[in-house]
RNA sequence: GCCGGUGUGGCGGAAUGGUAGACGCGGUGGACUCAAAAUCCACUGGCAGCGAUGUCGUGUAGGUUCGAGUCCUAUCACCGGUACCA
């Protein structure tokens, strides 16, 4: 035994030794730092770069196994491939942390890093670590500070007022996530909504170039880009202008559907439009409304579900085509940030303005029909008639001149006599607002300017970047320490030299997060990226999970058009290639106290009991034997308690045995169950794999497989062999399909299992077969590769230059196939015919088949469809 | 509310319009063992049948097709996002 583990292939396998002897000798290779090569092509793969949050947690585990398994296939196909890895520094979540442990953010942030780290080596991924950076250094965040004072000198940044969520007993700005059902998470106050100052980039600038790029990019899911394209929210419309009664400013309204105009019944406003306050302020009843509508958070998904409310504001707007008087509402739903504010209310038509009529008693009217229909008065059948602008049948009606006109005429008409008369205009709106920049945070990049009282806000010069945000702090989390720090803040002006004032807001993250992937590529460039971002952008394979698809891919395409046009990088889009991994989920359980709250219980700590059918009938808490409760199945997290630490996972099985798993147990868009029983099937895998190399190598040696020479056993184990390597191949390198490739490969070993054969070209076969094996599973379980690479007598290993396997298209012959037999659609039978038969001798064999002709007695039969190499069905009756 | 996604055995999942349930887990029976662990062998969607086999079956209700888990329409449930969580 003893000698055996001494050249390093014990019988038995054991992970620790493996994986340790090949990360040193990786590490000792530097074998994952790589420069450019121009004689090889590049592919660089990027996961998205983990916030140190304190441990890695499965989702990480997923992430970076998917991307490590895309390196390596890529990597022995070839390709000069870039892998880094880096941290999103800067949150919220340090903030939190610091206020409970009483430390600085920056120094909870760089432990967990160090303790991430190496979490992530001990998992073994092909990662060129001399690349790694953290966002919150001032090494990295000065460029983006740069780039934000040219954005201003391009007038790409500006500065307005915005709405933030206000507690007013912790007198602090709280992000959405700290609103619980619109009161604020630590006060419990009702939150506010106040305006105030901040710093926007001009997307919307680029709305369109966001828009169309997405065509340029088939290599992005169909859901990510429909979900772009709809936030982006392209419409085109018409500006209606109303002039209001007794009023200079006439109200202007955004509409997509003019051809309903004659259908306004009321116009309804938002509670910060201008009107408003000027009808609040003779008003004390809607200046009390509109100061009720303050109360609550900001975020969309509050705002849309909350009760439809309003009030009229006195104030009427004349109808520009009828002259007649309509009412102005203000009403909770229109959004002041969204168009103009105000929008023409069709009551007859919208779902939201009929419930909204319908509440306060206004007039509804019919103006959409379907020529020949009437429906009376059924406005939900008006509805539907609304809901397809392109209907072919659809007809304006009681509308006057624009009666009997389609959609479209009804918008050209309308659109040429308001623009001929002033009352209105063409236009295209977007649903998509400027990125607001400013956070009322002190764990983030300091934005670069200085408030001057004579020349007001004037970005920091390049030479005196970076601002540097001091880290050594004591934080409180009632104030930010370069708020309350006026050494810090009190500057001199650039412009005049008097005395100034820095801006103490930082940057949202997703500024670090939108061009951290330049960065890996230009490391120590002594500016943003250097001329080698052009030798490896963009990435060839980005991959994170898919709560991403809007916000941060979004920002992340637009920074990378913001370089573009400073120069900095030349293609138009910064991946070519998106895969989104779905979350990672566990079983959930519980004890129920006696106020009804519950104790959570980790999955680890519980047993589950089955019947004799292996349906659960119940769980036990391990260390007292009694029940527990069993919750759903949900993504793994603190506060239900089920979560599985990888780290725990790898001391057990090992990093391969992990990594198996998590490429094994669901496909990588979706959501993934972590399965204790599950990494033990993984881990019986890996130890048969292992016996089968080991016992194959202690056989005589053998000679080179003469596929001439072969039986029909050794013919068709070869062949499984190549479909294998066939299949494999497009699972990982098109379909991102690892578990059913994993799946092809446990077959493989099965039926290696069984073929007993100890001949020459027996064995001969075999060794194909095993060296195969290894290499087709090291992307996956590169370790283990490592080692049986070596055993079967290599003196060179995976990692060096070995290329992915071939496929022997002669091996793939077959000389028959089975085809299945259907009778009306149903499956009756299989039939074995040769490769090369003909139409007309398959069906014949098909219609010979006993138990076909059985379904087929007395009927007759009136077609055959033969689809070669699947299927023969026989229409009768 | 709106946008996107998902729904298949006891469980995770497979099936790229062509034999539904590959592969893995769990379970049942057996071998080995003093015993256990590990390992190996056989079986394992429901119902009927000794069996051959039949029949039902992919959230629900319809539709298209020679053929639908897959395409279409409607509907339900759950998940993600909803602009200050990252």
């Amino acid at each position: 035994m003893q000698d055996i583990q001494d050249q390093g292939s014990p019988h038995e396998y054991n992970p620790q030794a493996v994986e340790s002897a090949a990360q040193q000798y990786w590490n000792a290779q530097r074998a994952f730092e790589v420069k450019e090569d121009p004689s090889r092509p590049k592919f660089y793969c990027l996961a998205m770069l983990p916030y140190p949050s304190g441990a890695l947690h499965m989702g990480h585990v997923r992430n970076y196994t998917i991307a490590d398994v895309i390196s390596r296939y890529q990597r022995m196909n070839g390709k000069n491939v870039l892998q880094p890895m880096g941290w999103d520094a800067f949150g919220l979540p340090a903030e939190n942390a610091a206020i409970k442990n009483n430390t600085a953010p920056a120094a909870w942030t760089y432990k967990n890093i160090d303790h991430m780290r190496t979490q992530l080596k001990s998992l073994g991924y092909a990662i060129d670590w001399s690349r790694e950076f953290a966002t919150c250094r001032p090494e990295y965040y000065r460029w983006e500070q740069l780039m934000f004072t040219r954005l201003m000198k391009k007038g790409l940044a500006y500065r307005k007022n915005a709405v933030v969520n206000w507690d007013p007993v912790d007198q602090t700005v709280l992000a959405n996530e700290q609103v619980i059902d619109g009161r604020g998470w630590r006060s419990g106050a009702v939150v506010e909504k106040r305006e105030i100052p901040q710093w926007f980039l001009k997307i919307t600038d680029y709305a369109q170039e966001l828009l169309d790029g997405l065509d340029t990019l088939p290599g992005w899911p169909d859901a990510v880009k429909t979900m772009q394209r709809n936030w982006i929210g392209r419409s085109e419309g018409l500006e209606i202008h109303f002039q209001v009664e007794n009023e200079a400013e006439p109200l202007t309204v955004f509409t997509t559907r003019p051809d309903t105009l004659m259908g306004v019944t009321f116009v309804s406003i938002a509670g910060e439009h201008p009107l408003a306050l000027k009808a609040a302020e003779r008003d004390p009843k809607l200046a009390a409304f509109l100061d009720e509508l303050k109360h609550g958070g900001i975020s969309e998904a509050e705002l849309e579900t909350q009760e439809k409310r309003g009030m009229a504001t006195g104030f009427f707007a004349i109808h520009p085509i009828s002259g007649e008087q309509v009412p102005v509402w203000v009403a909770n739903f229109v959004l002041m940030g969204y168009g103009t504010g105000a929008v023409m209310a069709v009551p007859g038509h919208d779902e939201r303005d009929f419930e909204f009529a319908h509440k306060y008693q206004l007039p509804i009217k019919q103006v959409i029909a379907v020529e020949g229909a009437d429906a009376g008065y059924d406005p939900q059948q008006w509805k539907d008639w609304y809901s397809d602008k392109t209907r072919a049948d659809m007809r304006v009606v009681n509308s006057g001149e624009l009666d009997g006109k389609s959609y479209r005429e009804a918008f050209d008409f309308l659109a040429g006599k308001l623009e001929a008369e002033g009352n209105g205009l063409r236009r295209v709106n977007w649903r998509l607002r400027d990125w607001g920049v400013s956070r009322q945070r002190y764990w983030g990049c300091p934005i670069p300017v200085i408030y001057c009282p004579t020349c007001e806000a004037v970005p920091v010069p390049e030479d005196q970047l970076p601002v540097v945000l001091p880290e050594d702090v004591a934080f409180s989390g009632v104030q930010s320490p370069i708020k309350a720090d006026p050494a810090w803040r009190k500057t001199t002006c650039p412009h005049c030299g008097g005395p100034a004032e820095r801006e103490t807001d930082t940057f949202d993250t997703f500024m670090e997060s939108s061009w951290y992937y330049a960065r890996y590529t230009s490391p120590g460039a002594n500016g943003q990226v250097d001329e080698r971002a052009n030798d490896w952008l963009p990435v060839d394979q980005y991959i994170g999970g898919i709560e991403h698809a809007i916000l941060h891919l979004l920002y992340f395409r637009f920074y990378h058009k913001l370089m573009r046009d400073a120069g900095l990088v030349k293609s138009d889009e910064p991946a070519t290639n998106l895969l989104c991994q779905g979350m990672v989920i566990a079983e959930t359980f519980y004890r129920e106290n006696a106020d009804g709250s519950k104790d959570w219980i980790n999955p680890a700590d519980v047993e589950i009991h089955r019947d004799e059918k292996a349906r659960v009938t119940g769980a036990v808490l391990k260390a007292d034997g009694q029940p527990v409760q069993i919750g759903g199945t949900e993504k793994m997290s603190k506060s239900k308690n089920n979560g599985v630490d990888p780290q725990t996972m790898v001391d057990k099985f090992g990093a391969d045995t992990v990594r198996l798993f998590s490429m094994f147990a669901a496909p990588p868009e979706q959501s993934l169950e972590w399965s204790e029983a599950g990494v033990e099937g993984m881990a019986r895998f890996l130890r048969r794999f292992w016996r089968e190399v080991i016992t194959h190598v202690g056989q005589p040696d053998h000679p080179h497989v003469d596929p001439s020479a072969l039986d029909a056993a050794q013919k068709t184990l070869r062949r499984q062999v190549h479909e294998t390597i066939q299949k494999v191949s497009d699972d990982f390198g098109r379909r991102h399909a690892f578990n059913t490739a994993i799946a092809a490969l446990m077959e493989l070993l099965n039926a290696l299992n069984k073929f007993t054969d100890l001949s020459d070209q027996g064995r001969a076969v075999r060794h194909e077969a095993l060296e195969t094996m290894v290499l087709l599973l090291n992307p996956v379980v590169p370790h283990v590769s490592h080692a049986l690479w070596q055993a079967l007598g290599h003196t060179r290993t995976v990692v060096d230059d070995q290329p992915w396997p071939g496929v022997d298209a002669g091996a793939l012959v077959r000389d028959s196939l089975t085809l299945a037999v259907q009778v009306n659609g149903k499956l009756r039978g299989t039939i074995e015919v040769a490769a090369n038969a003909s139409h007309e001798q398959t069906q014949a064999l098909a219609l010979a088949h006993p138990q076909v002709a059985l379904f087929l007695e007395g009927q007759t039969v009136r077609k055959v469809i033969v689809v070669p190499g699947k299927i023969v069905n026989i229409v009768a009756g």
